[in-house]
This record gives C-alpha cells, sequence and structure tokens, in this order.
DNA sequence: TCAATGATGGGCT
DNA sequence: GCCCATCATTGAA
C-alpha cells in the first residue's frame, strides 16, 4: 500500500514524510492528516535526541525496527508522536511537529475543545497528536500494519516547497539544520528557541 | 529515594 | 512577549 521506505537515517527520512498521511481510525471516526512539518532526532550522535543517552525504557522504541511510533509526553501535558526510522538497533526517529487535517476534521476539532480550527487544529506536535487522538497507548504501535494508526503516502510534494532550518524548542543542538517544513504552510509551527538553550551550543 | 528537567501550548500582560 | 501548568523520566545521593 505504501512505498515509504523508512529503513535509513532521520535526517533523510524527515524531508520524505513531508505530505505523507497519518491517520487514525477510531470508534468515533476516522481522522487524517498531511504530514507539514518534521524534525530529525537520531541516537548517540544527537545531544537533543531523547536516545542521546542510551537505550531506556522510554526510548526503547527509538532503537527498535523502522515504521513503529514512538509517543512520549512533554511538559506533564502534551504527546508528541515520532516516527522510528532506520536500522533495528540504532536510535533514529522523526518528530511529527504540525500538519493539515484532510480528513475527519469535525472530529479533530472535537478533540481540540472547540475554538480551534482550520491550520490550527494540528499545529505544533502536542496538538497534532490531540487532534489524531494519539496518547501513550499508541507507543510502539506499527504504523506499517493496518490499524488503528497508519503511516501512507499523501500527495506527491515538489522539493522546491521544501524549507530546512533549525529545531524548534529544544536546549541543545538547536541550531542543527535537521527540521524540514513546506514553505508558506499556514499549519507550520512558528520558530522558537527553547528558553533553557545553551548561549553557545555547538555546530 | 529525591530533585531537576523538558522535542509544549495557552492565556495573560 | 512572558509566564505557568503538570508529570514521567532521569541521574545523582
Amino acid at each position: 500500500m505504501n512505498v515509504l521506505d523508512l529503513a535509513h537515517p532521520a535526517e533523510e527520512v524527515a524531508p520524505k514524510l513531508l505530505g505523507a498521511v497519518l491517520t487514525h481510525e477510531t470508534s468515533e471516526g476516522t481522522v487524517s492528516i498531511a504530514i507539514t512539518e518534521t524534525e530529525a532526532y537520531s541516537g548517540a550522535a544527537d545531544p537533543a535526541s531523547h536516545a542521546y543517552r542510551g537505550r531506556t525504557p522510554r526510548n526503547a522504541v527509538m532503537f527498535g525496527p523502522a515504521g513503529h511510533m514512538y509517543v512520549y509526553r512533554s511538559h506533564g501535558l502534551h504527546w508528541c508522536a515520532n516516527i522510528v526510522t532506520g536500522t533495528d538497533g540504532i536510535a533514529s526517529a522523526v518528530l511529527v511537529r504540525a500538519g493539515r487535517v484532510v480528513e475527519g476534521e469535525d472530529l479533530a476539532r472535537e478533540r481540540r475543545g472547540a475554538k480551534v480550527e482550520g491550520p490550527r487544529l494540528a499545529r505544533g506536535p502536542g496538538n497534532l497528536c490531540r487532534a489524531l487522538g494519539i496518547t501513550a497507548e499508541h507507543n510502539g504501535t506499527d504504523l506499517l500494519a493496518g490499524a488503528p494508526v497508519t503511516l501512507s503516502e499523501g500527495e506527491p510534494v515538489s522539493e522546491g516547497l521544501i524549507r530546512i532550518g533549525p529545531r524548534v524548542g529544544v536546549s541543545k543542538a538547536h541550531d542543527w539544520q535537521h527540521r524540514f517544513y513546506l514553505a508558506g504552510d499556514p499549519t507550520v509551527s512558528a520558530y522558537r528557541l527553547s528558553p533553557r538553550a545553551k548561549p553557545s551550543a555547538g555546530a
């Protein structure tokens, strides 16, 4: 059903995931989101990665086979979803930061609790997960195995629209050019430097 | 066992 | 633009 090739390092896969579609089917209905913004995280070589200090119970999924979903809780409130890439045994994942709701907008709006609509429904990793209805129970889910959460190819994205920039909100290695997004897309999060970012972080 | 930290988002000033 | 909620995970004592 899809030929998405995830068996490569995150920074190679991240731009290819732009335009891909994440779908979550529940008894309430189906919500699909076309990805508009991603960030690449690797393992031991990436100070900003959860896997930087090696394998732990939380980040174990990142070390697993490509195509699985790594979900973690941020700041006690928000869920963030990653798509695991690369080789089994080596940490590598792509954070899905933003997307455009292409199916089930009513349900997505309901989950977000009214007020929000349009591009804001899935802008930012936490919002995206809420719109999709993704929580910790989906940690480790195989996105290529069918329901409930699946990743599939969407409409092709022209490479000319893809932009590369610094990662958002990370306190380390924030200037790595590992963030990929679609130029001019209203669903892309505004760049924000982490409050805790070291003034002179490397490279 | 304890204290610090964070790949955020929303609301207030 | 700044501040704050809120908790699992982590690393140190």
